[in-house]
This record gives structure tokens, sequence and C-alpha cells, in this order.
DNA sequence: GATCGGCCTTGATTCAGATCAAGGACGCTG
DNA sequence: CAGCGTCCTTGATCTGAATCAAGGCCGATC
């Protein structure tokens, strides 16, 4: 749980431009795509390519934000510390998303929340400052942006209406419904649960032993069968019975 | 708690030009203070001034949002409504401030909360769609835009912070923090609690009768002194002892 | 294949806050 | 000022989820 970013340059950063690839993934991401070509790449020559191990700390929240981030490959959890050292992870980060986009914006400039890895990942580090200018003389980019968070803040909402007016059982059914591998047919579904228990209880904001439990109540009542990571719904009016 | 917004247009809408201080209090926001004057004459023409009694809606989660609306007079709370009937009180919305603005950007256009009157009410309508088209031209409002959403955006994460690593009694502290009427000397301060307590219950996530027990115990341990609206801190320190 | 160390499950118990149930303190109306 | 409704407080009890405490199940290492 060290962090690697605090020391100076600690991140092992690479110019962005090396690694084609990145490059492709990137530019396809809708934060980059709508930019003019010359914009970008005199944005990419200021974007570092880095990567990060399992366990170690991007970023602290109450940092300075002078960057957001690209996931390229890995995972990431955004989470939130308290005094007492519990740790509630808000939000898993997969491939190909953005994160810490809108603190540009936010008074202060400092993370609200911190990044650490939860596996080995891949990532490009983008400097607020640059890609806030380009933006500026960009109005569909801007418009995008705004989409962008804009959402982020409407799954703001529903964990707030999740942890308010829902409980601990409706919240893991949501995340079941939301981890679904393809449509229901014929009431029934195919659920999976990639994380490690403990992230997702973290994410529900449950203790592992309560996610435990309710596992079990659902497979004792008859409405899923648990097997490791996969999670076979029976039935799903059964399990979401107010929707 | 009837709806006044769905049956075509029961809000007595009014152009808003025949009302001159409302219109200098709309240009004065930060929203619109970065706008040409013909630009945002232009957009004037198609707002509305309305206005909504204590107690009604003026709109549902779900409906469609081609509105956002600043708020002249007045108190709106914007809730959540569990199937159970209970409710969560988001935010209570203060006269100057804009609400509903990031929905234009949220796919579906739908608004995820509801709004309700907890005062007579009035406010300006803003057609989602001119204001967007306008700003779109103008980089420094589109800024402006996104710094607002930013902070809402951080506001939510702050909120589920206070949810989730935080207690009941915490969050009461935090209030009475955040309502300070002056700021602390000599470690004593004074809150108002400006808002009827179930509001207050709400706002915090708690039962009126658990905010009630907490402000005794606050009491009772010497920390305040509690009369009407009015609390008075007698030890910030012992109040927030993490800070 | 024994030993170790994570991670998950299960059981027993506790606890913060909700719920249920009475009052009390008002402001309002007739 | 009597009567009433609304809002708030207080007390008693309940409950969902946390905590505390064992085990069980691997997978890794030697």
């Amino acid at each position: 749980m060290s962090t690697i970013n605090e020391l100076s340059g600690v991140l092992d950063l690479v110019p962005m431009d090396d690694c084609s690839a990145l490059y492709e993934s990137l530019t396809s991401h809708y934060l980059f795509a709508g930019l003019h070509a010359a914009d970008f790449e005199q944005l990419a020559k200021r974007i570092a390519a880095t990567s990060i191990e399992k366990g170690e700390v991007l970023f602290h929240r109450g940092d300075a934000a002078e960057h957001f981030y690209f996931l390229d490959t890995g995972l990431i959890e955004l989470n939130l510390i308290a005094p007492t050292g519990d740790k509630k992870i808000l939000e898993v980060v997969g491939p190909g998303r953005t994160f810490g986009e809108a603190v540009a914006f936010m008074r202060g400039h400092k993370y609200p929340v911190s990044a650490e890895a939860l596996e080995d990942s891949k990532l490009c580090r983008i400097p607020n400052h640059d890609y806030v200018e380009l933006i500026r003389s960009n109005s569909d980019a801007s418009m995008r942006l705004l989409a962008d968070i804009s959402r982020h803040l409407h799954d703001r909402v529903r964990e707030i209406e999740h942890l308010t007016i829902q409980n601990a059982r409706t919240r893991l059914t949501s995340y079941m419904m939301d981890h679904l591998v393809a449509a229901p047919v014929d009431d029934q579904a195919t659920a999976r649960l990639d994380l490690p228990r403990h992230v997702i209880a973290s994410r529900l904001s449950i203790k592992p032993e309560t996610l435990s439990r309710l596992l079990r109540n659902l497979t004792d009542e008859g409405i899923v069968s648990v097997d490791d990571r996969v999670v076979f719904i029976h039935s799903v009016s059964r399990l979401r019975p107010y929707d």
C-alpha cells in the first residue's frame, strides 16, 4: 500500500508515442475521438504511459491533481478511507475507461478519492491543463466531457439511492443485474462476480461476512446457484421483485 | 403532493422579460454572467418565469427533462422516493441557485430525482436545448458549466463518504459545521438549523427520532446548547474530534 | 504431501439506528 | 380559551448488519 507517485517522478513514465497500440486505444476513447489529429498529436507529446503494480496507490485523496488517467490494462479501485482505517470502494475502473477527469474543474484541484491498483495495470497520464486548453477551443469535445461528467454524477446519485432507500440485499441483487453475462432469457440469467468477494462487499458498502450470508440466503431460497464466481439466477423476477 | 407540471401547461408561465428584477438576478448567476448580452437576450426570450406552492412537485424523477431551473425565491428539495414510500432528500436548493442543469447531458434526458417545493417559490425555467446551443459557441461558459457539474459530483462523493464511512452523529456534526452563522471563535460557534427537523433528518438519512436523540446526547454531553433553530456550539473541537 | 497463509464461510453476539407507541408543545381556528 | 392538528421529543423494543471468533478450503512453497 505504498505510494509511488508522491516522491517526485518515481513512476516509470514513458513518452506515449513509443507505444502505438496505446496510442490507438486512446484515440478511440470518446473523450479524445473528436479531437483534430494535429491537436491530439500536440497533446500526445505531454501524455505519459506508465504502469503500476497490484496494491500500489496511484494517488491519494487530497493530493494535488495535475493529471487524469486512461486505463489501458488492469483494474483500478477508487476508494475513500475513514479516519478509523475502514475503506469504501466507490468504483472499480476497468480497461478503456478514464478516471479523475472531473477533478480539473474542482475547486482546489485535489483528488476527492484515492486510486489503488487491484491488478497490475498500464495507464496513460494526461495533464489536466493541456487537455482543458485543448477542449476549450473544441466545443464538441467540451460537450462530450460534459456528458461524461454528468454520467458520473448520475451514477453517484444512484449509489446514494442504493445506500439510503435500499438495503444490503437489494444492493447485491442490483449488482448482479449489472453484471449479467447476457440479457435474461425465460426469467433466467447468469451473472459473473469477477472481483474478489471483499472488493464486491466494499463496493456494496457491506462486510464480506454479510455478502457471504446474503448469497447463502438467496441460494437457500432457491433463487440463485453460486459456483465460485458465477451466479446462476433461476428467477430474475424473484431476485428483483420490485422491478 | 400533486404534480403541477405533468398535465400540459398548468404552470403559470410568464415571459421573463416582464420581470426585470428576476432578469437581474439571472444575469448575475455565474452560469449566465459570462454570456454576451445579445446571446443572453436571445435565450431570455425562451426563459419563462413561474411559481410553485409549498408541497407541490415541480418534476418527478423519470420525467422527460426539457428544462433546468433557476430558483429566485423560496426553497426546493431534490429527493428520491423508495418503492416503499420512504423519501430521501438529496439536497435543499435555496435562492440564487440552479438545479437540473446536468440532466441535459445525461442519456435519456430524464430527471434522476424529483423536485418539490419546501416553501412557496418563484423560479425561471430555462430550456436545455437553447442553453446548450448557446454555450456550445462560448467556451468560457462551457468551462463554468463543467466546474458547476464537477462541484455537484464532488458533493455527491462527499455524501457517499458520509453515508458509508461516517455514522449518524458525525453526519449531524458535519451538517452543523456547514451551517455556521460565522467562523468559529475561541473554539465556539453558532449554527442555524433553519429547516424543519424532519427535513434535516432526511437530508442526513436518519429518522427524526434519531436526530432528536443525537441533539439530546450532544446537549447532555455539554457540547452544544439547542434553542429551537439555533445551536450554540460550546466546543467545536469536542464536536468534531477528528478534524 | 506437510505446512503455511489468504480468503471465504459460518455461528454467536453486539450495536446503531429504526420502529412502535405515547405524550408534550406549539400555533391556528372557531 | 377550547379544541385540534402538526411537529417534535422521549421511552421501549426490535432488527439488519457489524463484530468477534472459529473453522474450512484451497493454492503456494519447500
